[in-house]
DNA sequence: CTTTCTTGATTGGCCGACCAATTATCATCG
DNA sequence: CGATGATAATTGGTCGGCCAATCAAGAAAG
């Protein structure tokens, strides 16, 4: 049952976090949400920095297990796969709208609190070597250039994260299908193989 | 006067965004910061929010201006011209990392404030069109391929922002200089004639 | 009957906003 | 030049309200 409690406090975190912004969050209104009394969320969690903390991994792992899922779905060939993981970022960023607005909350939040620091960094750590490895392996069958795939990863992942943050912004500017299309091209032109050696 | 002293508000309020963040900022706090009292700050600003939209409005004319400048000081040259903008920015998020963590922070709060919303769409449209600009001027010279203007100013901006934000998180993963020629080698290739037509 | 879980009221403290009172500024005129 | 009075700027304290956290008491479960 606690595990259950836990997974409960902290979805309804997340919706209020989502609704009112971090700023704004209070232990009556988790616990308001969440249909439980405010005494309880001291019982499950420590403070209000411990459900914080609970409720960025569960975001990152949700968002991290949706991409996880497009990228299976996608075929074997490498640049089939990229485009699928950057696809399925960028619907993230529109169709999961709130998970993706708590997760940007958190970044405000990561200059003044170790603990959501290490959880973001682990997060970009796995992303950062899943997508190292469809680049290695893109490298490998000569369909890449000879790149550095942690080079790689980590211009991909700020590909993705810059156009998210301007697809939450400003949703009007250009359709996700067409953001994912820039994107493509833009990873395609810079692993193709043939000019510089930079 | 009161120009004066509205911009000593704002300035010691980015000052707390930067030590405390935008969480635990306090009118206690800024007025301290500011050696005024507090009752000054409703004398100057009609609330905390109006403090916080200043806010944002400064930081973000201050990291315009600072790029700005280095685009200026950059030669005619549109390759080059990109490349100290890019180096510019990067720049930014390192050395004036408290400005760029204040910035970051207002991200977070954008969902749930439409003035913040609209500042921030006009810093973006702004940066998209000094950029597309020298994009422009590099097609016209037949140095770069012939893309959407926008659609490169956008591409780049993400690209920047992606990687200023693992910059700011993870500042020792690499260091500024290298994420600049990353990205110049990205951008490059994005720009480079030849190619498919995506 | 003991352990686990849950409640809702309480606590001390800080919050943003407001306001009456005080002080500085300055144009005007004796 | 210096007094005067209106206006602007500034203070510090007060207000109701809400905050996170605690706790004693009771309900459920085994």
């Amino acid at each position: 049952m606690p595990p259950v409690r836990r997974a409960q406090i902290v979805r309804a975190t997340i919706r209020c976090l989502a609704q009112d912004g971090y700023a704004r969050l209070t232990m009556k209104k988790v616990a308001r949400e969440a249909g439980v009394s405010q005494g309880i969320l001291h019982y499950y969690f420590r403070d209000k920095r411990d459900i914080l903390a609970a409720a960025l991994e569960t975001v990152a792992a949700d968002l991290n297990r949706r991409v996880a899922v497009a990228q299976a779905r996608g075929s074997r060939e490498p640049r089939a796969r990229l485009a699928a993981v950057v696809r399925a970022c960028l619907d993230v960023a529109v169709q999961q709208r709130e998970v993706w607005v708590v997760f940007i909350e958190f970044w405000g939040e990561m200059p003044h609190d170790k603990r959501l620091r290490a959880i973001n960094a682990a997060v970009y750590a796995r992303a950062r070597a899943a997508l190292g490895a469809v680049v290695q392996e893109g490298i490998r069958a000569r369909i890449f250039r000879q790149v550095r795939p942690a080079d790689a990863a980590a211009v991909i992942l700020a590909l993705v994260d810059g156009v998210s943050l301007q697809l939450t912004f400003e949703p009007d500017a250009m359709p996700a299908a067409r953001a994912a299309r820039l994107v493509d091209a833009v990873v395609a032109r810079y692993l193709a193989p043939g000019g510089g050696s930079t």
